[in-house]
DNA sequence: GCGATACTGCACCCATCGGTGCACTGTATC
DNA sequence: GATACAGTGCACCGATGGGTGCAGTATCGC
C-alpha cells in the first residue's frame, strides 16, 4: 500500500503534456491514423509517435497497425480510472486538512 | 475551451513523481519542514527542495519561510479539483465511445 | 510492376529533470 | 559572540523528453 505505482506515473506524465491531451480528445472523438493526429497538431509523424507512444505505455490509447496505417484509439478506461481515483482519494484528505488549517488561522490571527 | 492549460501541465506532471506523490501524502497527515521532508525519502535536502519547488509552482504545496525553517503544507485544493475535473470529463466521453466501439466489434467479429 | 503513401528506425539536437556536492547566508542557542 | 543548524544558490552530472531529418520498408492504387 502506498507503494510505488509505475501505471501512476506514466498516466500522470502522459496527461501532463498538451500536445497528448490534445491526442485524446481528439481520439475521444473517434480513432485516427497517425497522420490524422498529426496534421492538425503541426508536428512531424515521428514527434506523434512518439508521443503516441508514451500514451500507449500507459495504457491509455492503444494501437493496431492496419494495412499501412496504424489505427489509435482509446485504451481501456481502468488507467483513466486508476489516476481519477488517487486524486479523489487525496482530495478528501485535503479537504479535511484545510479545514483543520482554516481553524487554526481563525485561532491564531 | 480545449486551450493549452499551464496549470494542467503543471498539476499532472507534479503528480507523475512517485516522490512528489509522497510527499503530498506526507503532507496530507500535517505540515512538515524540507528536511523533516528530506529525512524518510533519502534524498538530499537540495533534492527535497527541488521536489517541494515543482509541488509549489503547481499550486499543490504552499510553502513559508518561519524562522530558518521553510515550513510546508498543501496548497489550495482547487488545483487537485482542477485536475481531477479533466479526468473525470473525459473518462465519461471514453465510456461512451468503448460502449460504441464493442457494439461495432459485436457486429463485426 | 511503379510510384505515391504511411509509417518505422535511427541518429541527432537542445532543453529539462532528478539528483548531487559545496560554499554560503540567516537563525537559534549557549 | 561562537557554534551548530536549516535552508539557499550555484554549478555540475547523467539520463530523459520533445522534436527534427533522413533513409528505409511495407502497402495501396493504377
Amino acid at each position: 500500500m502506498g507503494a510505488v505505482s509505475p501505471t501512476l506515473d506514466a498516466t500522470f506524465f502522459a496527461l501532463s503534456d498538451p500536445q497528448r491531451r490534445g491526442i485524446l480528445e481528439r481520439l475521444g472523438r473517434g480513432p485516427a491514423t497517425l497522420s490524422q493526429l498529426a496534421e492538425p497538431s503541426g508536428l512531424t509523424l515521428n514527434g506523434i509517435k512518439k508521443h503516441v507512444g508514451i500514451l500507449e505505455f500507459a495504457g491509455l490509447v492503444e494501437t493496431e497497425k492496419v494495412g499501412r496505417v496504424r489505427e489509435c484509439r482509446l485504451g481501456p478506461a481502468t488507467t483513466l480510472s486508476e489516476a481519477g481515483g488517487w486524486i479523489e482519494a487525496h482530495r478528501r484528505t485535503w479537504e479535511g486538512r484545510l479545514n483543520r488549517f482554516e481553524r487554526f488561522v481563525e485561532g491564531a490571527e
